[in-house]
DNA sequence: TATGAATGAGATTTCATTCAT
DNA sequence: AATGAATGAAATCTCATTCAT
């Protein structure tokens, strides 16, 4: 990559950065671009060469961090538990997930509901973050692993993402109706039951 | 009521009512005190007579649709099924909301995710369009009916608040991953199977 | 006129004062928004509440000027020889407008070209300074006075006034082909032929 | 002429034609050197190697618009009307010129009232489309055929051309006070009075 | 020569809020 | 209680110009 290159990649990324901080500092509305351009270190028309508004930084900040939050979630389970079956893999997954969400309170905060099955479509879709894969690629690898077969995984997948977006952001964030660590065995448990809702007749 | 205190309330609704229009219409960022103001016939000033500020009229708008959304599929299980159990009542409730939410995408768009169990919450705790009912009181009425128990009985409503406000969201807004119609079946089925795992062993 | 209502016109005769003073100064392009709120001694979104933009203002102080300039022209025809004829009164009126706009070079540099047949029927129909007069009653007076009949009047006086605005800017401002004194009597005399080729043979 | 200067001369006649579309297009004030760099297939620091800035690109296209112009009417009266006395050629330029203005509203709208005396003296000393020539050598041409003398020819040209400039604009543009077929005649008339009285006895 | 990323001053415009009437 | 003119801070966005490559 030339200095050039390099430089800019270099601004963009700058510009990202600081603007999550600020977004999850401040709030999306009481951040400025002045803000982020200063935070950035570089001029407010700068902002401007990279982003059209407040707005597009911000959807691309969701779609960058709701890649990354699923992809790392997958790595681990590679890495932790490879001989994972469907079931299990899927459950580890939610859990990462929720886990990483209640530690990472801001990160949480900022996906705000936004969490959710057409974000992690559109996240896998935009995002640069993963080159050569697509959520599509990692649910048939997941599926794959699975003996078992299910009614409409898609659905299925979608029903469990929305119930852990939704559920978890407001019993982390307002520890409504009780905090995560008195939430989760219900949580999990009614995950499973979504799961074995969906499950077909061994063939 | 006095004239002049009937004036007031005819100000005040007007106020909301339009501020509801211009929010469904134009977004929050996007509507001015002056919109509101002018929509409702009446002078900017007097909005402050009234309300805070734009995020006030708001929350109240929230509470009050959120009340009277959850009061009418109330009154019509009420009306429609009046020996219904409490395993009929609830998803009944579901697929009323569900059903009104299809219908008004202006009022799902316009709560959005706020339709959740916190929002009902405080919904029944400041809406003035019940008075002397309290979420409490509605749900006990329905547990009243039943004579089948259940562990932790909030925690059920709970997940099942957020799974339909979440999932009915995504279906009908953005029709993903399917029209509603379509997702139904299976979105009712994880209600029902949620509530099987709450359920205790008869006594 | 109520108090607040004189204050109003009062910002507003501001702004358009120091307007025209900017423009004249700085010209159109250099001068602000800021620079003309700034020196009127209104804040800035004040003029926004009576302009749209710059622009705005400047047809508006066009308006005003070109019609004021006509209108003290006639009013001097009127005190100083009531008892002109046509001819004499129309070569009067020529003689009067080029005569202050040498004098006042300002007013000539703003008014630019826009001193032509369409600003003034414009500045009549638009123009609040005169208030129940028209460009065709004052025409109609002049007329009225004469027994000669002319061909298309209404052209001659396009004619004569697109003349007079345009060789009486380049001679003023530029100089050139000559100075105004230079230039008079052949421009007065160029005037006289145009009169007499519209001129009918008497009735 | 070298490929590199070759080159160069391409790319400054680039920037100059598209210039002069986005100005005819947008006008001045809302072309920006970014515009104008992009539709020649420039970078935008090209264009200051060639131009000061906006003002110095649109003055040159005057000046070599208006030269243009005035030299299409000489070149066709020396094809069309070789043996055309003075006055005779005068009109004939007069009308041509009129004639590819009304064709031409976009160049009319450009040059808009630059077109006048000053513009076409400028444009003769600058321009680069006519090399060899002058307009005193233009005029000394038309004048050596007439046998008739003119008080002040030069004076006698520039208020044909700021009549023409004036009222043709007026008419053609705006259609005041009537089309320009129609104003014709009374205009052509004009010119012709204006010319007898320049008239001179006979030797 | 040519490029175009970066600049950053500054222009335009908005709008929540106040307050005299 | 109601008004709406006025405010002015602050936000967005533009764009001529420079300069390192």
């Amino acid at each position: 990559m030339s200095k050039v290159q390099n430089n800019k990649q270099h601004k963009k990324d700058s510009l990202l950065n600081n603007a999550f901080t600020l977004f999850t500092e401040k709030g999306l509305n009481k951040t400025t671009i002045s803000d982020i351009a200063e935070k950035a270190g570089v001029a407010k028309g700068t902002f401007y060469l990279y982003f059209k508004d407040k707005y597009d930084i911000r959807n691309r900040l969701i779609a960058n961090k709701s890649a990354e939050l699923f992809s790392r979630a997958y790595m681990d389970l590679l890495t932790e538990k490879p001989d994972a079956g469907f079931e299990e893999g899927l459950l580890y997954i939610a859990d990462h997930i929720l886990n990483e969400l209640n530690e990472n309170k801001t990160l949480l905060a900022f996906l705000h509901k936004d969490l959710s099955w057409s974000a992690f479509k559109k996240s896998f879709e935009e995002a640069t973050v993963i080159d050569d894969n697509s959520l599509e690629v990692y649910i048939r690898k997941l599926f794959e692993k699975s003996s078992i077969r299910f009614r409409d995984p898609e659905t299925m997948i979608f029903l469990i993402i929305e119930l852990i977006g939704s559920a978890g952001y407001s019993s982390i964030i307002y520890g409504e109706p009780c905090p995560l660590e008195e939430l989760k065995p219900d949580l999990m448990k009614s995950i499973q039951c979504i799961i074995d809702g969906f499950r077909l007749p061994a063939a």
